[in-house]
DNA sequence: GCCAACGTTGGC
DNA sequence: GCCAACGTTGGC
């Protein structure tokens, strides 16, 4: 089981969401390198969920990957803010996965105490100009964010 | 293939 | 709201 960190807005689409929902595909990532990570994950993978844009920003909670390899419907809608022209049904260029809840950290592992925590070589997340949405976590990382959240 | 212009992300 | 960082676009 591989873990992953994946960043939303939680004004956009946040942990009580998913709460809220169970599951949902994650739909809207336009950015290559997020994508290959996307379709490179496989179902029990674990992933960090981080809020970003918000304060503070960090780690809020931990979802499941449940199903890989799903084309990302909005590519195809027009009236989609994610819509790409350049995509097609038979020639989809974005994938992603559909993401399912386990649990909401009883606080937040914010930015700051990540950056306190670990280098950037070992969360990418805390590298400095940082926008990638979707990133691998090393397991032995993951597993020391996973003891820090439920401490 | 270079690179300037532009748009977006995301911390602050 | 500002702006640094960075990815993408498009002219040449």
């Amino acid at each position: 089981m591989a873990y992953w960190l994946m960043k939303s807005e939680p004004s956009v689409y946040g942990i009580q969401d998913l709460r809220r929902d169970h599951t949902t595909l994650w739909d809207g990532v336009r950015n290559y390198q997020a994508r290959n990570f996307l379709t490179s994950m496989t179902a029990g993978d674990q992933a960090f969920f981080y809020h970003s844009n918000t304060q503070p920003p960090g780690i809020v909670g931990l979802m499941t990957i449940l199903e890989t390899h799903q084309v990302d419907p909005t590519q195809f809608d027009p009236a989609n803010s994610y819509y790409d022209p350049k995509s097609s049904p038979d020639q989809p260029r974005w994938y992603t996965v559909r993401v399912g809840y386990l649990e909401t950290f009883p606080t937040v592992l914010s930015l700051d105490r990540l950056k306190q925590t670990f280098s950037p070589e070992e969360l990418w997340v805390v590298r400095r100009g940082n926008r990638l949405s979707v990133m691998p976590v090393a397991e032995a990382i993951g597993d020391r964010l996973l003891a820090l959240a439920r401490a």
